[in-house]
DNA sequence: ATCACTTGTGGAAACGTTTCCAATTCGACT
DNA sequence: AGTCGAATTGGAAACGTTTCCACAAGTGAT
């Protein structure tokens, strides 16, 4: 029952009173036959229901068809998709995916590469807290392993499928200051461990800065869980002032319109709030989100393109990000308190940064 | 540069001076060895960066220590969520995943399978369009790879890490029928490429019939994309009395609440809504949608879990189905014209069964 | 009848491991 | 000094492929 017994290319030429150089020949028609063996090859075969391991022809052909792919977490839909993505574009090329997640753990990360390497990947795609810092990574890529990325922005050295998060998080800043907003929130996850999160926010500064705005207040979460939106109201409800909030993410400006909801506040009379990523749910909305809309299926695909032809020797250039569009849903609005057209130059209010919310460890 | 320089064990036994063997049994830590001995291998082995070469262990081992899993999409963040349960359990087992997905093909399904089984994976963890009628996944169980089920109820001869559809449809007809409702239907995409979903339709037309409702009306959609709240307010207009619908899975219940404003009826006031799934944006709605709260990630562990034990040999049972939960939300209310306590039976309406949505093939 | 080809064929090496087993060394005891 | 056992050691086989190469057999031409 329990015996696993392998049909090896031995026994096709055994049974078919061949030699085994005549069988991978005829199995795999890559070399002459005689009619008379091809048909005898063939036939045990089929009888002893033989099928090649891959393992044997990895070890030697030095390549094991298998490429290996990392991100944080599959449980987050945009990872999910773009791997979705990625899985699309191999289709039909004969690779297979080794996939690893993090958890968003620098360490889990390094070892998470390790172990692919181990596995003789023929490729690396990868997003992770930071590839410009891991050992692993450095190493893989010395050994002649082709990496791409997904999701990051450009690192020298490498290829990465991204979007623009610094344009785009300007583009949103442009959008508030356009409806007269200026006092304004950033919203993050896990800022410390996410490359884009940190770059959105350094464009949404930048921009507000430029238009004279005040400096946005940074928000940061360490986890997001069933009572976020209850620790949300409980910290909008210590800011004074706030009209529009950028959350990071588009879960996370759910999250907020809950919040506001809790405190009572109307979503955009009150607060405007726009989100990170476009996710599709957020359309269907009864008050459809405002978002940056990115395509995370779009960025699999160029990502593993993109190393399909390293692997085929064409080294390529880094593409040009991927496009963005804001997409205006109905929680971005005009402040209820427009700001009276005084425009001399007022102090800023000191902006606080990394309000962490170690609530649940203290 | 491209030149992809492996260190084998053998340049670590040579640089050290000493036998293959010796250096294997160093590095694994597997057999005696002089102190001496160590010293050098290990050194050598630090010095050229050697780590052992998993294709060479497996071919040796009889043992790829890579687990095949397969999934419809990982786009559905239902399916995704519980490869990430997977994962979680496979961690710190030495485990791989090697994942692919079918996108709800049958024909993809079986190829995939067979792939995974070249590959030699040691064990094998499936949601497919219909196992039991898989000819590839019955050869790979036949050669004696432990195969164990996700999200598929109980399966002859097969394991399962599942809820009961049936079940907890019933509970859905069940909250329908103690708020009055009587004319019902239900929304599935793809039905006939997911055994859940026929199973849910199964117990909720089952209980209808128990509480002397009428059948509910199938509806069947054949994609889910951008435009699916327009083709359902189109079709929903068409039906006459319906007070109550019962959506396989949360997005489409979340389309269906979009297709009510579209029609501009209210929900619950107009037309009730369950979902199934519990996702958890679902909980953060405007309008918190009623829904079958199960848990995939616990799906994904036990069946990691249950593959586990059976690779090392004890068998185990097909386990209880996983708990679900009815989450009341605020989709779902009492139908507006109540049901006048005319108790005399009346005939049911013809039900539209199958109702396709080919407008678009058309 | 010999030669030079073409065609078909199978032995054997190589890929990177692990492990069996025989051989070597070494100290200790008779 | 000679024998014995324990502790180390390394050669070689095996895992399932592919492919190089040499060999056999057949064919047509000289």
């Amino acid at each position: 029952m329990d015996r696993r017994q392998k049909v090896t290319i031995k026994d096709v030429a055994r049974k078919a009173g061949c030699g085994i150089a005549t069988a991978s020949r005829v199995l795999n028609k890559s070399g002459p036959a005689s009619a008379e063996a091809r048909e005898r090859v063939e036939m045990a075969a089929r009888e002893l229901g033989f099928s090649f391991s891959a393992l044997g022809r990895a070890l030697q052909g030095g390549r094991s068809m298998t490429i290996g792919c990392l991100v944080p977490s599959l449980a987050n839909p945009v990872f999910a998709e773009a791997v979705q993505g990625v899985q699309e574009t191999l289709k039909g090329t004969g690779y297979q995916l080794l996939i690893a997640s993090s958890n968003y753990d620098g360490e889990a990360d390094n070892e998470a590469i390790a172990t692919l390497a181990a596995k003789e990947v023929d490729g690396l795609i990868v997003t992770m807290v930071a590839p410009e810092r891991s050992a692993a990574l450095k190493q893989a890529r010395q050994r002649g392993l082709p990496v791409s990325l997904m999701f990051h922005d450009p690192i020298d050295g490498f290829l990465t499928a991204h979007v623009d998060n610094f344009e785009a998080a300007r583009e949103v800043a442009r959008q508030f200051a356009d409806r007269g907003h200026r006092h304004t929130a950033f919203l993050a996850l896990r800022f410390s461990t996410s490359d884009r999160s940190r770059n959105r926010y350094a464009g949404f500064h930048a921009e507000c800065r430029a238009r004279d705005m005040f400096d946005p207040t940074l928000i940061e979460l360490d986890e997001a869980d069933a009572n976020t939106p209850e620790l949300l109201a409980a910290i909008l409800a210590a800011q004074e002032g706030l009209t529009a909030i950028f959350a990071s993410n588009d879960f996370l400006a759910i999250a907020v319109q809950k919040a506001a909801r809790l405190m009572g506040e109307s979503v955009p009379r009150d607060l405007s709030v726009v989100g990170f990523d476009g996710i599709e749910i957020g359309r269907l909305l009864d008050v459809p989100l405002a978002t940056i809309e990115t395509a995370p299926d779009a960025m699999g695909r160029q990502a593993a393109q993109t190393l399909l032809d390293m692997m085929q020797g064409r080294p390529g250039a880094q593409r040009p990000p991927l496009p963005f569009d804001f997409r205006v849903g109905a929680t971005l609005g005009r402040p209820r308190t427009e700001s009276r057209d005084d425009d001399q130059v007022r102090p800023r209010p000191p902006s606080v940064h990394s309000l962490k919310t170690d609530l649940k460890q203290g």
